[in-house]
DNA sequence: TATTTTAGTTTCAAATATTGGAACCATGTT
DNA sequence: AACATGGTTCCAATATTTGAAACTAAAATA
C-alpha cells in the first residue's frame, strides 16, 4: 500500500494507476468477468461474453462457474444468461452506508431540495467515471437504487467537470486518459486540451455549468465537494426542468456553494462514528 | 451447474446447497473476506479481522491488498481500517435493476402506499436471510440504499416467514439450518418445530403477521409473491404505526394480497425486456 | 532512552490450484 | 443423417497461491 488517492475523508480508495496491466491474479480475473457482466445492463449468455471476455473458453466457463456459485451471478435458467446477483446489493448496502457521501449528505440534500424544489444529484469519482450516489427528485418520491449506483461520463456532465476541476495534476491526468470524449451533443468537449481550459473556467468561477453536454435539454450547475486539504470528496448538482433559464439556474450558485462546504464540513467531522446500527426490519 | 434454486423468474441464483464446504478456490476465499469486512457495517483493522477470518496472517494481508486494488474494499488511511469500496455500489446497481423484483414490482408499490399510507417493504430470500430491495415509507420521501440492501432474520419477519412457508421442502431444511433462531422479544419463535408450526398457518391463511417477533412494536402481514409454478420470487408487507391495531392491518389483507399477486404476474410476463437505457445524467 | 509488545509487511521454497487445448456432449439446423 | 453451434468436461503442464517464519514500524512499558 504505497500510493493514496481519492474519497471519503481522506480514505484511499483503491490505486486506479495500477489496475491498467496488473490483474490481481484469478481474483483479478475473475471480477473482470463479473464488470463484463453487469455492463451488459442485461442477462447475457455464454457466447455473448466469450470473445468479449479475451479468455479461453474453459477459464470463461469456469470463471463464470464461480461467480455464480457465490451469488456475485445469477444465472438465468429460461433465457440461459447470467445476470448480476443478489449478494452485491448486500454488500454495496455496506459500501453506500460507509464509503459514500450519501449517508452525511443526505440531511443537506434534504434541505437543498426543499429550498429549490429542483432535481438534485450527489455524485463521487470512480476509475475516472461519475458514479451517482443520492439524488432527490423534483416531483415525487425518490426512485431508488435505480439512480443511485448508477455511472455516467464525468467530460461531460456538470458533476463530473466539477469534480475534474479540482483533482491534483497526476490524478487529473490519469482520469483524462480514461474519458472516451464522444459527442453527444454539439456543445460536448471532445478533447483533453478544450476540457482542460473548460476546467481553468470552472476553478475560476467556483461551479460548474452542464450546457446540455451530455443530453439535449438537460442543463445544470455543479459544485465540488472538497476537503479542508483541497482533496476532491464528490460534487453536487442542481438540474434544470426544461424550461428553466441559465440565469434562472444561476441564482442557485450561492446555495449550492454553500450546500456543497456544509456537506465538506460534515464529512470532515465524520470522525470515529461508533455507532452500530441494529438490524431494524418489519 | 446441476441443480437449481430461487430468483426472480425462474432464475438460478446461486446454488447454496454447496456454499457450505465449498470455497471455490481463491475468489471463493477472498470474497467470504469481503463478506466480513461487510459484516462489520464499520472500518475494520487487519488485526480485527484476523482472528475471525480463519486465515493465516500472510493470505488474509494479500486478500485484504488485492481486494483493495479492485475496489471491492477501500482503505482508510486515517483509520487504517478496511470498507467496503464504491466498486460494489456500480455492480449492484445491475444487479437490482435485473435480479431483483424491485424495478417489476415498483409500480404496484407506489400503488399500494397510496392506498394505504403505510410503511411498505419488498424482500427477497438470499442465503436463508431477508434481503430487503424495495421499500415505502408512510411519511416522507423514500430513504434510499440505506433501506434497499439490507438483510434480515426470515425466522421473525413478515416478509421471511411468508417465503419461508412456500418453499420446497429441501430448501426450507437448508434455509432453516441457516437461521439464528435468537430470542429478540417473547413472541419470537426459537426452534426449528415451532417455526414449521407457524408456517403451515401460514400456508393456511395466506399471509404471514410479524406479531413483536423481531421488534417489540413492530407489527406487520406480509404476503409471499409466488410463481405461476408457485416457486417463491419474495415478500411484501405493511408495517403497521404503533397505533394500528392487529384488526386495523387485518383489514389491508386482501389488498395485500392482491398485489402481491399482481407483482407475481408481471414479473411472469417479465420476458424480453430488450429495453436498453442510456446514461441519463445531468 | 532502552526494552518489549503489538501490528503490519515481506520473503521464498513447497504445495496446489489454475490453465487452456482438445475432446466431448447436447440441441437445434439444413 | 450430417452438420453446425453453444456449452461442458478432461487432464497434464505450469504458473499461482500458500503460509511459516523472518522482518520492520510503531506503540506501550519500563
Amino acid at each position: 500500500m504505497t500510493d493514496a488517492s481519492r474519497s471519503l475523508g481522506e480514505t484511499t480508495e483503491q490505486t486506479p494507476a495500477r489496475s491498467a496491466g496488473k490483474t490481481d491474479g484469478t481474483v483479478g480475473r475473475t471480477l473482470a468477468v463479473l464488470d463484463l457482466v453487469a455492463e451488459f445492463g442485461r442477462p447475457v449468455r455464454f457466447a455473448e461474453l466469450l470473445p468479449k471476455a479475451g479468455l479461453p473458453k474453459a477459464t470463461l466457463y469456469r470463471f463464470l462457474q464461480t461467480l455464480t456459485n457465490q451469488g456475485m451471478l445469477a444465472y438465468d435458467d429460461e433465457r440461459q444468461a447470467y445476470k448480476p446477483g443478489l449478494r452485491l446489493v448486500r454488500l454495496a448496502h455496506a459500501a453506500w452506508a460507509q464509503s459514500s457521501l450519501a449517508p452525511i449528505a443526505a440531511g443537506y440534500l434534504d434541505q437543498l431540495s426543499q429550498q429549490t424544489g429542483q432535481t438534485l444529484h450527489l455524485a463521487q469519482l470512480d476509475q475516472g467515471m461519475v458514479l451517482y450516489v443520492d439524488k432527490r427528485n423534483a416531483a415525487r418520491p425518490v426512485e431508488m437504487f435505480s439512480q443511485s449506483g448508477k455511472v455516467g461520463p464525468a467530460y461531460c456532465t456538470g458533476v463530473g467537470k466539477a469534480m475534474l476541476a479540482y483533482l491534483p495534476e497526476d490524478a487529473l491526468q490519469d482520469a483524462l486518459k480514461r474519458q472516451s470524449f464522444h459527442r453527444f451533443t454539439d456543445t460536448t468537449f471532445t478533447d483533453a486540451e478544450s476540457l482542460r481550459a473548460e476546467l481553468d473556467n470552472i476553478r475560476a468561477r467556483g461551479f460548474a455549468w452542464d450546457n446540455e453536454e451530455h443530453e439535449p435539454g438537460i442543463r445544470c450547475i455543479a459544485a465540488p465537494i472538497l476537503s479542508a486539504q483541497g482533496r476532491v470528496l464528490g460534487a453536487i448538482s442542481i438540474t434544470s426542468g426544461q424550461n428553466d433559464s441559465h440565469a434562472q439556474l444561476e441564482t442557485y450558485a450561492p446555495l449550492l456553494k454553500e450546500t456543497a462546504e456544509k456537506i465538506a464540513k460534515a464529512a470532515m467531522e465524520w470522525r470515529f462514528p461508533e455507532q452500530q446500527r441494529a438490524t431494524e426490519t418489519a
